[in-house]
DNA sequence: AAATTTACGTCAGCCATATTGACATATCTT
DNA sequence: AAGATATGTCAATATGGCTGACGTAAATTT
């Protein structure tokens, strides 16, 4: 039983995301809208259907989160060109300024993380959390993520 | 910005505890019930203060999820030899069952993500994740695992 | 011995986020 | 024209967090 890095994930886990829930208080945001925002950030004009797949959550429960973020102006849809049907997420300013300002924090505990470990002790880091990702039916962003770099993200 | 990590956290975390997930559903548990029952298997004699500080939750958010493992005889309570306020926790052999089940899941996810991982990488891996955890006020477990192995918990 | 603090339990109510099922609308595909 | 798809929405429910208040037993301090 590898109880070490069972428990090193929980701990790890639970303060990374910490540094998020804390600045997103002041938004009167939870987690549910970081997640939303940082793909639509990251992915320009994903589709409902792929967050669902991504967040892993219902319709209903993405409708509430999202119908926030489009009221306070954090994010616009914009209709599709080929399939009107869909609706195309993008982030304002306003919702670009958010994503950054949480992924900064995000990014210095990283930075500390990575301190003092060599390239290659790097590369294995991100080997192990690549290989921890299941890959049986990959969504759109994950493609994006383990693909060919055929679509990147948004840097 | 490290948004390859921020996501590869997200991604990993999301299928590892997705592992444990889907069987607890079959007992009627939740997320919060493997996170008790994985503690204080592993830390055996946990008080309930204890346990508040590690899963960084309320009194009566944890009082609901601990009710039912003692009634259901997932864990039982002795009194503190010490100081008989406290009601020091251990997993039944019921309790121990499940706790091993889910981390044989965890485990061979681990298992199979460390391999063709040389020993100086799966070391930066161990270092990694034990320097995205906040140090500055250790709970009793985080002692342990950071300490100088004065007590070391279940194998 | 009395007062205070500590460890734990519990009651009542609230909030955020998730669920399922059903149904409506617009649009694309056949 | 019929059917499938993408999205939105209504209603009801569950889980797992939260706060505040209060009670009891046992330890500690005065």
């Amino acid at each position: 039983m590898r109880w070490d890095v069972i428990e090193l994930l929980f701990f790890a886990y639970r303060d990374f995301v910490g540094d998020a829930d804390h600045e997103l208080e002041a938004f009167g945001f939870g987690r549910a809208h970081h997640r939303v925002m940082h793909f639509v950030y990251r992915y320009p004009g994903l589709k409902v259907a792929d967050l669902l797949d991504v967040l892993r959550i219902t319709k209903q429960s993405l409708g509430r989160v999202l119908k926030q973020l489009l009221d306070e102006g954090y994010i616009i849809q914009k209709t599709g060109n080929n399939d009107r049907r869909q609706r195309l997420l993008y982030a304002t300013p306003k919702g670009e300024a958010l994503v950054t300002r949480l992924a900064g924090l995000q990014t210095d505990r990283i930075t500390r993380a990575l301190g003092g470990i060599d390239p290659a002790g790097v590369e294995a880091i991100g080997r192990f959390l690549r290989a921890m990702i299941d890959r049986d039916d990959p969504d759109k962003v994950l493609e994006a993520i383990f693909g060919a770099g055929s679509k990147k993200p948004r840097e």
